[in-house]
DNA sequence: TACTATTTTTAACGCGCGTAAAGTTTTTAT
DNA sequence: ATAAAAACTTTACGCGCGTTAAAAATAGTA
């Protein structure tokens, strides 16, 4: 088998022209059928495949779709990271994965380094309170940008996201309904927005449902919410700080740790009749399902989340990189029951 | 601030021929440091970026690095990935990010997408059992390749790991040292080449302590390990297969399923008096200390395996892609206490 | 069979940058 | 101060492919 060089190769090695071997490679159907046969017979014969840089040195439509994601060791992330770039894949993209690492430089250089690739578009799970507006609000006008999970107000053509008020309305009146109306356990100072928006929704059904909100913000910074949890949850239950045997955890990791320190202090958490204290929490999280015990939780809607992610990407990419208007689209939660609560 | 269009157009804006301003961006210490300083002035001045892919369209060394994990959902190769990542972008290198999701089929894909970036280099950890032999030593024959985490007996240029006896020794010294020999506990046909050589381990120093080697294989494919590890755990506790109080699971994703169950079945574990078994595991996942009750375990040499992975292959790079014979490296484990055993 | 519509071929230019050769300027060493 | 070395400028070609325009070939139609 000969090593081809080039397309001008490949093309004399195949039959074809090579401007029609180019237009085959943009798009297989632009060809006549017997043409792509032709092609393609050589295709499997030589392995040749066009270099990706001179490519991607004219064209416009660079075919690369970043993906940016603000923590890629939480598997949460990593899960929606993977039906991301699949779906991209399947669509003919390639795709570049970028994780923040919880840091504003980062994601301002991954933001720099994108620009620089000129992709098609991306699609950015942005840090949130502590993301550099200016810098995103900078790449969005010169990249499609589709926002994912973390909403900036504005900013990107569009955002896909999860109904925060779903989420906790649905755990909190569980709760409420199965035992006693829970205390809020979350962040003092919470990277992601969506921290926010779930203890403002927490206070609202507890309002509306005739209760008194109790919020327990906890210290800490950074992305390392099990220890944060952790630490938290030992002060809160040795200060017994708590006015009801009912917590509700802002998210699944801060839950994690919270039972951790439960289990350490010998505390036992479920509905059982054992037990002194139930605790719930937001996010389902790939390993909610084996804390101890496993996490009663209101689920993100992932694969719907993740699809229309790409999708409206894709329908960004065709519109020329701009739409007449930026919609937000929110996908409620489905409230998994476990042991915990 | 008017918008460069290319090199040409940014050499006369800052007052230098192009020739020079290319050799400055190969390397800034190439050039007079007085150019240097006025190439930096008119480079904050006017903000342009040689265009990616016409550079790498001539250049021989992309100064592109591939980095290839089996299981980005794992955090703990999350974590070596994003170590990994730093340390080539501090030596000036753009960075890859892949993950094969525990399947070969995507593992030979990603290979592919990887030789046509004609990266200097590439850092892979492959799926191990299931790789695609063939397909990966052919790629390690074009493209300067460092293995690590998982070896494939000579493929690569080098591998770079961790001692998995120095694991279990570790463990199993310490659980009979502090009570009772442990079983084994371990997928039957595990993905990874560490779990045989875990498994080897544990046999020989079992032996070589005096007590019989008992090895529980639970069923179960793929890389969802928690849910493996605690279907098999329920049933390993409803059959009463263990004969001692004492379990040694192959890696820490294993035990996290394995303490959930645990904790269903109302066993308790750790060393306390109220405790009927004792759970140690491998690996020191970043959850480990997470579980109820935390985990004791043999942690990897996280900083060294990927600090000496990217020295490897920077001196491989810098060796033009060959070393004269193939090392393997191994770091031994350090011991965590937790509370599990 | 002749005519039209579609596709392919030929020929040629451009993209942005690497790089080499030859000549000029600046720096360093003597 | 002068020669040698080093760095820079000018000029020009090449990389592999996108793309276009005009000519040629093929397919479809009546």
């Amino acid at each position: 088998m000969t090593k081809i060089k080039n397309m001008e190769e490949f093309a004399a090695l195949s039959g074809i022209s090579r401007p029609t071997v180019s237009k085959y490679f943009h798009d297989p159907d632009s060809v006549r059928p017997t043409t792509r046969a032709r092609i393609e017979e050589a295709l499997e014969q030589f392995d040749y495949r066009p270099n990706i840089y001179a490519v991607n040195q004219n064209r416009k439509l660079t075919k690369n779709v970043g993906i940016v994601v603000p923590y890629l060791a939480d598997p949460f992330f990593a899960e929606i990271a993977r039906y991301l770039e699949q779906s991209c894949i399947a669509a003919g993209y390639r795709t570049s994965l970028f994780s923040s690492h919880g840091e504003q430089k980062l994601e301002n250089e991954i933001l720099d380094s994108l620009q620089s690739m000129k992709p098609a578009g991306v699609l950015l799970a942005p840090l949130g309170r502590i993301s550099d507006r200016s810098a995103i609000e900078k790449f969005c006008a010169n990249v499609p940008t589709v926002l994912f999970d973390s909403n900036l107000d504005g900013l990107g053509a569009a955002f896909i996201g999860s109904d925060n008020f779903s989420f906790v309305s649905q755990t909190v009146e569980y709760m409420v309904r199965t035992g006693e109306p829970p205390s809020f356990f979350e962040m003092r100072t919470p990277a992601n927005p969506n921290a926010n928006k779930r203890r403002k929704a927490y206070v609202e059904v507890m309002e509306r449902l005739g209760f008194e909100p109790h919020i327990i913000k906890v210290d800490g910074t950074g992305w390392a919410f099990e220890e944060i949890g952790h630490k938290g949850a030992l002060k809160v239950l040795k200060e017994r700080e708590l006015r009801t045997a009912s917590v509700l955890c802002s998210n699944d990791r801060l839950a994690i740790g919270f039972l951790a320190a439960c289990y350490e202090q010998g505390i036992r958490v479920g509905r059982k009749d054992d037990c002194t204290l139930r605790v719930a929490s937001n996010d389902d999280h790939p390993f909610a399902k084996f804390t101890c015990p496993s996490l009663t939780t209101a689920a993100h809607d992932y694969d719907n989340v993740a699809g229309r992610s790409v999708e409206t990407l894709f329908e960004l990419i065709e519109s020329g990189g701009k739409f007449s208007s930026r919609t937000e689209t929110l996908f409620p939660a489905r409230l998994v029951l476990r042991d915990s609560s």
